[in-house]
DNA sequence: ACCTGAACACCGTTCAAGT
DNA sequence: ACCTGAACACCGTTCAAGT
């Protein structure tokens, strides 16, 4: 009856993703869930790279960022990256899969990439420093995807609770004259701090080093580009 | 004669990896090349991410930072970002591996990241986002280990150019309305900068962020840490 | 057009056994 | 302490064949 289709290939090996970690998402393994020969899936998918790829493309789509030129380019780059965190975080597995694949592969996620550069264009880069910029930017971006507590997926979460425990332990067993400041530091850095703070320091760490970089450009301010009061 | 030894197999590994990839750094391929039994190694690791982990710690080891508490922290730390790329850079595998591997079990790079740590504190971040920020910096020094054109490893200089040949040629016959950037900054996208452009703009992006951040933090300017002349 | 069956050439890893 | 042999339970992929 249901017959096999692209889309839901992608979304049986999203949900798998997601569950027990993109390692668990195998060619085998997907046939058997959706009831099918392992070969069958040669048809929708040239080989497993290209699945891969059709899993980024469709964590992706659906985010579009809409290009106002009123508004300053910095503003607008920063709610880019926001909201791609925000589509992201929907998918356990997203920040794992956009690591995997070649992003210039990924359809969807050109778009973004092209409103990206679009917008360090209009800060004043060149093109190699954008080009630069925005690779940076958008590996930044799923990294901070991928949340504050970076767990090995496919764990339950007590596992989880005990690898931090002992990685805790580890930190803090550590020579303290060779590692003074992980001794100390062991806590939050296994936990991780709270999403919220993670989420916008992240942001911020990103952003502000290329808005440190225009402003050094354009001699010391942001530039107000376009029409308008560009208020802040 | 020649016994099996840890450091000989893991030597053995980056040369594989470094002239195929790290995909071809396999427990069988490596027994293979060493003229053992793949069994063999099980004695040396107790599997094959622990031989990653002995991967990534050689390709560290030897990389040692002075931390000189008369001069400016943020000076210091941008030359651990140098120091640490041109290390990685010995290895053309060096980046893959250390993108794979847990950083945390890598004993040699928990001393850099010790003293990065240390550096972040004395820039007047909190626990937390020193956390974060050094995280943050390590993961950006090894991406800007790989290189400007990240070549999937494994391949030839043919192969190499060919391929971003046809990474060009597609992304010039995009629909340019849909992405006009990428059509016109093709070039630069596929073949990346030149390696010095590369270097310094890329530590700069990595360490402007940081410093302004730490420059809001303190009221506007760098804070001139420790006793002496901290000039710039 | 869409899927199956059988086969190939690989993996990592365990476990008992050898020296 | 250090290594071998045989076996297990997996992979991705090709190729010819079915409907």
């Amino acid at each position: 009856m249901g017959k096999l289709t692209r889309e839901a290939v992608v979304e049986q090996a999203l949900r798998i993703g997601d569950a027990e970690g993109l390692q668990a998402v195998t060619i085998r393994r997907l046939a058997q869930d959706l009831g099918v020969t392992p070969m069958a899936l040669y048809w929708h998918f040239k080989n497993k790279e290209q699945l891969t790829v059709g899993m980024a493309d469709h964590l992706v789509h659906g985010f579009v960022v809409v290009e106002n030129h009123a508004r300053p380019w910095n503003d607008q780059l920063r709610e880019l990256v926001a909201g791609l965190v925000r589509v992201l975080r929907r998918h356990p597995c997203a920040a794992s899969v956009l690591e995997e694949v070649d992003q210039m592969e990924v359809p969807s996620f050109l778009r973004v990439w092209d409103t990206a550069l679009g917008l360090t264009r209009r800060a004043g880069f060149t093109h190699e420093e954008s080009c630069l910029i925005s690779k940076y930017l958008l590996r930044g971006t799923t990294a901070l995807a991928a949340g504050p507590a970076n767990r090995r997926p496919g764990m339950t979460e007590r596992e989880a609770a005990e690898s931090a425990r002992v990685k805790r332990i580890t930190f803090q067993s550590l020579p303290q004259d060779a590692y003074p400041h992980i001794v100390e530091m062991a806590v939050p850095l296994v936990e991780g701090c709270a999403t919220e703070v993670y989420d916008t320091f992240g942001v911020d760490l990103l952003m502000s080093g290329i808005e440190a970089l225009a402003a050094r450009r354009t001699g010391g301010d942001l530039p107000r580009d376009g029409a308008g009061d560009s208020s802040r």
